[in-house]
DNA sequence: GCCAACGTTGGC
DNA sequence: GCCAACGTTGGC
């Protein structure tokens, strides 16, 4: 079992939106980074857990826990001229998007910010802490997994 | 295959 | 809004 972390805008999909969904579930689409397909097409399994992490926004950080639900499947996003993650190449037959389907799992008892998750030298060499890292899916190590929940209680 | 130009991400 | 970091594109 694996964990993860996954990256949203609360203005564009908050944990909030991903708690309202029918059973709590959604589709991650939109994803349009070879790596993070790579992950979603070939890593992520049923059952694994990821964090999810709000972006690009007042309080960046780590706000709750999810769950994959669905394995790697084509994004029809990229098949759909009116959608914005519409791709001309990304076709039928060879799709070139792929994405998971996650359920929502609980809130943190308290959002944990990237401010907070930048102080703690066991968190050292997780990948959203480095600098530059844009890559809005990462894999967590369980140890950096385990030390982050238990920070909820701090 | 190199690399400059450009676009996007995302913290601040 | 700024800007650093990084990915992608396209000319050569």
């Amino acid at each position: 079992m694996n964990y993860w972390l996954m990256k949203s805008e609360p203005e564009a999909f908050g944990i909030d939106d991903l708690q309202q969904m029918p059973e709590q579930t959604e589709h991650w689409d939109g994803v349009r980074n070879y790596q993070a397909r790579n992950m979603m097409r070939d890593d992520m399994k049923i059952g694994d857990l990821a964090f999810f992490y709000h972006s690009n926004c007042a309080e960046p950080g780590i706000v709750g826990i999810m769950e994959v639900v669905k394995e790697g499947y084509p994004d029809f996003t990229a098949f759909d001229p009116n959608s914005k993650y519409f791709d001309a190449k990304s076709v039928g037959d060879k799709p070139r998007w792929f994405m998971v389907d996650i359920r929502y799992v609980r809130h943190l008892k308290r959002p944990i910010a990237l401010k907070e998750l930048k102080e703690y030298p066991q968190l050292d060499g997780m990948q959203i802490l480095r600098k530059g890292n844009r890559l809005s899916i990462t894999p967590v190590s369980k140890e950096h997994w385990d030390f982050i929940v238990g920070l909820e209680n701090a």
